[in-house]
DNA sequence: GCCTAACCGAGACGGTACGTCCGGTCTTTTT
DNA sequence: AAAAAGACCGGACGTACCGTCTCGGTTAGGC
């Protein structure tokens, strides 16, 4: 009679946001590892099959509850350019280091592991973040306080580029000494004279990558 | 009755290479979450036990794996930072593009989340990466090609922190048009000019941090 | 707003034996416990719900379905004792072996679980057949047959239960061959001489039960 | 190198019993249908993938648990046909009831579900005790006591076939009373005179069957 | 040359989480 | 109000791994 479903019961969508706060609330105590989808559908007071009507596992829910929840950056608009950087560069808050590095380090580690998951972290969480610096550093070439520069979108992410990999290899989120440093000794003086040098116009012929990125692949 | 043990047969150390090699090609074909302790010691034709033997889990295992199997950067001395650093900038080589993302981000995914191991591996495969990048940069100061900088190890970043960031960010290692722009009109451009800006000195009272990391933790 | 519910569609009855020829032949190919309710509500292109509203779950459903569906057993009166009781024997035609064999072994298997519906099943089912079979005893006592016994209830049973152990026993209802012996080797012989022995008056302080139904009940 | 497993740790034999009275305890205290392969572990202190290596569900669990565990039933011989039957008669103790009752039925339930399950069932635990009557009809046909029968094997079962009818019918064992008035008022009338009839010898055409066994199969 | 202890491959063990399935209830839309 | 459809909670299922332990067998010393 009905070939495609219109009838039954629809989707609750306040469980949606139930589990997803279940689990954010459980990331932040126990840490992506021992986060379990039972302790997440106990908390929620979800059944496991309506966490899995939903998302395909795990990582699925998580990367989904992390960027559903995730504040979009406000555009700051101070006048200058060192001041929208200030405003931008996010900080951890004191107290927060652990949940935030948790989760980041979480994420990174569970879900980048496949395209399709990581075209959802990356369009979601990451663009609008990016998006936000490129319009900075373009406000600033409108008011002339930086040269035009091709690479914008490469500058763009030099600052997110060093705090994440800051928060990697030391395992906790950059503190202000760390961001203020990055943005007057690396980045103001970068982008004051971003103009290409002369004489270094991009490939002439040059061979690079005679190391490899970790170790060579072992043929056998 | 022996109060230490002396005597009994020795560990057959080709043991550790097998093992080792074996958890390398799983860890390339599967992923980090996906390999499978039982998967590595069958490859290796090996007993679990031998394996819990030698390693602590799988973590350790992966890592301890992928230190020993890494090449050391050859330290380059071309004469010119500009060639030095093409000498030294990684560039995946072509067919090992899967490979060497899945190893990479397979490490920051499952090692990065306890202090002890990454410290292990900061110590034994970053920092000696970064360490080169720091001796090249250093000598372009004694060759006068570049001025003398407070900051050598926060630049010294640049270049691995945005090659890491494309890798996690896109899921394949950048390639060399990528690495080429990169130095030519990101990292040489600011070296050269790396002199902290007059009326720039590092904090004066600004606060940043007004953005949160990720978002905000929940109260509830 | 109504007192009491008088408005409303109606139930649509021709739900109900839909539901029961589903539930049949499921567990006919299936079994008792490998039919589910979602199965048979489909088959039938029925909701979970109005089976539900209709029987209490899928003990009752099963049931009920199996005692709607039976037909009631005729009272054979031929003559004989002996013709009657072949007339009364049922036997399982050729081709019918699995669903029937299926069929009782998956009622006896789910639904005499608990005293309710073991009566319900009982009443409905048991009951009409063992009647016929009493009334074939007290026509034949009534002919002379057979002498008057006091315990023909008990002797009723005895081809009932002989046939459905015989099923049970080995997972196919009674061929011809065994309901012929089973009536003129067995029963017709006893039922002859069915005066109780001399000597052997019910009880005079034997005891019996030496031996546990299946095994003693570990104490521990 | 090796071809087929002859190394690795031995099955832990102990581990069988542990779960197999594991099993008849959560069997007696919540019957079949709530005791779980999760509750058995865990009151054996066992994993479940053991319980699963060992058996392949719940049913093959269980009637393992019972044929193993059952007591033998010993040859009575009191030197009457009357006595030996007395004594070969099982009769629940008082207190015993719902669980012997709830065990086989339990048992005719869950597990004569498939031919396989069927057979060990029938072949441990009904066989012996068929066996046991057989002797004892055969010593009283040795005796002198009965006359001899063509069909001792089915005269053997009708003790049992009826004990286990009432028992199935009304969810009770059957008590002394019931047990007593089969054996003086059934069986040993029967027995005595169980040379077949004549003019009744095995099927001379007739036809029986005209009674289906439940209900005829809707064609549908 | 034998003893002894630690090694080895194999794989069973207790435990825990997984993702699926089902029972019985509730909700939505249509009739 | 009952119908079909199907989402909901709860909970058992059977599988897969983890890290440990046990098995029979091998391989060094030290005697």
């Amino acid at each position: 009679m009905s070939p495609a479903g219109q009838g039954g019961r629809k989707r609750d969508d306040s469980r949606d946001d139930a589990i997803r706060q279940a689990a954010l609330k459980i990331l932040a105590e126990a840490g992506y590892d021992r986060l379990t989808i039972d302790a997440v559908a106990a908390r929620a007071g979800a059944g496991k099959a309506t966490v899995y009507r939903r998302w395909a596992g795990k990582a699925d829910l998580i990367i989904d509850a992390v960027v559903s929840m995730a504040t979009n950056p406000e555009q700051p608009d101070t006048g200058s350019l060192r001041s929208d950087l200030i405003a931008l560069t996010p900080i951890a808050e004191e107290g927060d280091h652990s949940f935030q590095a948790d989760l980041q380090i979480g994420l990174v580690s569970g879900l980048v592991r496949d395209a399709k998951r990581r075209q959802v972290f990356t369009e979601q969480l990451i663009a609008p973040r990016t998006a936000v610096f490129r319009a900075v550093l373009n406000r600033a070439v409108e008011r002339g306080e930086i040269a035009p520069n091709p690479n914008v979108d490469m500058l763009a992410d030099v600052i997110p580029a060093m705090l994440f990999h800051q928060l990697v290899m030391t395992g906790h989120p950059p503190n202000a000494e760390f961001a203020l440093a990055l943005i007057d000794q690396v980045f103001l003086p970068l982008i004051t004279t971003s103009a290409p040098r002369p004489g270094c116009a991009s490939s002439h012929g040059t061979h690079l990558g005679a190391q490899p990125l970790v170790f060579r692949q072992n043929p056998a």
